[in-house]
DNA sequence: GTAAATGATGCAAACGTTTGCATACGCTTT
DNA sequence: AAAGCGTATGCAAACGTTTGCATCATTTAC
């Protein structure tokens, strides 16, 4: 009688003398079966730590209750917030969230999905690597039924349900405040130029200058390679002590915009006074930094929390082409102190 | 002919007419298959796309292939950085990872734990929640074969692997270092008294205070309820401007740290000199607030390495109780700015 | 020339559920 | 008394794999 491995419906059953369909049903609390029956089952259950296996579940319903969040990477807050968002949404569902790393590796997402889809998973949510240019792969995901919901970083081209973020206006806004708050070398320290982002972000600045009637300078200009503090050292210095110094800046995020910050104040330059600096993402330390920074800040807990409702209502309605939607929240800008003070009350 | 869902196994069968045995051998290169079944399985293989079924297997074997890593949050450097590591270890494994936020919550870390029950993962990696005060929950997962990997925060009383840091050390070292430079009046901002990290930091304060023949005071120790910035700056504002005014502070983390720094500045002191302040965990942006942050940093990345890597090594070796190990990586001071200098060269 | 060994494949059980259908009983209705 | 019906339960298939054993043909050995 020492049964080995977890109790299974099977054992309750031969237990109580009756089916594994009966113990089944009860255990759901389906119509057909006595009160008496039910209760007899229920009580053993519980007595034997009955635990449902998921798995057999699974196999049956074909449907893994997974839902695969890939992202680039997971150390900054921007991913890391709006994962949160994507949990506190699913925490309640019967979903189980997993969480994939791309480490903005184009060749490491494709493995990725290619295990998503041998696992079955149900669902996936996707910011893509810096280094994709193709999305085939999350088109496979689809043509096997699998809903994929993009958010943040755009995929050019893929139909599929989308939320995003209006870098453009973001970036319009910051860079018209700085020329409205006098400035008017401004330079741009870009990211990837592959990312739907940057190229957003860097045509919101080039139209915000051309709206000022300002010339653009290619020299203000320079794209980073990563997104991390160390990344922006380099950039900013020659920025900084190239020819004709910029008198703002507006960076592609906070890390940057703080390195860039580290590097004028160590060449002497006062920040604002001498350099304006803007950011993006308004990560919660920003505030903290002397001058507090300038920056964008992005809705990342909502746009968490709406994707992956909108993951969850196309997996309710199993209905995985139909129109897509797109939403695109508005970013908005935070002025502190790394940025001059703007005479003009800017609508 | 039209199949509807995905290929399996026994439709490469029946198109060429052999057993689904035969296809799941060649599949599995077994060494009784002959050279061309082989090759025409897996050509037809290949042309309908096949994917095995995880499911499947997985009901088979007995075993879901996935790690669950419970941790109270993800938005701080700190477990994300643990997590990339956990990840960076476990990605060309045969296992997925499945992050589990318990917003510091007792009660969602037990609703959890049964979830992960239910779905049948092979090994949790945990970081208990900070209201967490018993461990039945995670006996439960051991006591279902389940092997637990307890890390950075300890569970007391709990018998499992476990990746530590040495707190006590950490902590000791930060102060005797203010110590050393000269300060006397040193306060403790510490975290949730619960917390075995918490209790260790505490420890540390104190002993080096009495190693030092300085009196402990009791108003210079305040404990603060979380780990944000936001819950930083009331206990610092009282700390600051109590009756006689400290001269060093060592904080729990660097968010905390950073809001006395804050409050001291608007209070119009001047760091280090009106008073010295000292955080902990070394955040990635710490260098670059003013003055730079002097932290205690902790191999966070190599943390979660090692901690997935036992947990892999018991999965691999099947033995879920055994002598368990443990490991304590040692924290280290960095000092930077926002501490007086030390004219004594501390070993 | 028969027995044994080898090579290649097929059969069917197993994993733990759910569920459509069949069954069995007792009761009411005609 | 037969038919009908509702109630409670059981049987067996299905989900897609792997794998021990059986099968069969062919070769090898004596």
């Amino acid at each position: 009688m020492i049964k080995k491995g977890r109790v299974t419906i099977t054992d309750i059953a031969r237990e109580l003398n009756i089916a594994q369909s009966t113990v089944s049903r009860a255990l759901n609390d389906h119509p057909a079966i006595k009160k008496e029956t039910k209760a007899a089952v229920r009580a053993l259950a519980e007595k034997l730590d009955y635990q449902p296996n998921m798995l057999a579940l699974s196999l049956l319903r074909k449907k893994s209750n997974v839902i695969a969040v890939i992202v680039p990477e997971i150390t900054s807050h921007f991913f890391s917030a709006i994962i949160t968002g994507i949990q506190d949404m699913i925490a309640d569902s019967e979903y189980n969230i997993m969480i994939c790393l791309t480490n903005e590796s184009h060749e490491e997402e494709t493995v990725i999905v290619k295990r998503l889809l041998k696992m079955q998973v149900d669902g996936v949510l996707v910011s893509p690597a810096s280094s994709t240019r193709e999305f085939d792969h999350f088109r496979c995901l689809q043509k096997n039924d699998i809903p994929v919901v993009v958010f943040d970083r755009d995929c050019p081209g893929l139909e599929a349900d989308k939320v995003l973020v209006d870098d453009y206006a973001g970036a319009f806004q910051a860079v018209e405040y700085l020329i409205n708050s006098g400035c008017r070398k401004i330079a741009h320290l870009g990211g990837p130029l592959n990312l739907s982002t940057t190229k957003h972000r860097l045509q919101g600045y080039l139209d915000a200058l051309r709206q000022a009637n300002i010339q653009v300078e290619e020299r203000y200009i320079a794209h980073v390679e990563g997104f991390s503090h160390e990344d922006g050292m380099e950039p900013a210095m020659a920025l900084l002590q190239g020819p004709d110094r910029p008198d703002a800046l507006f960076a592609m995020n906070d890390n940057i915009a703080i390195s860039a910050m580290h590097v004028a104040q160590s060449l002497g330059l006062n920040v604002p006074d001498d350099i304006s600096i803007v950011g993006f993402d308004d990560e919660p330390h920003s505030s903290f930094f002397r001058p507090a920074l300038s920056t964008v800040w992005q809705p990342v807990y909502s746009l968490g929390m709406l994707s992956a409702r909108i993951l969850l209502k196309r997996l309710k309605e199993g209905e995985v082409q139909k129109p897509f939607r797109q939403e695109v929240f508005k970013p908005e800008l935070v002025v502190r102190a790394s940025s001059k003070e703007c005479p003009v009350l800017i609508s």
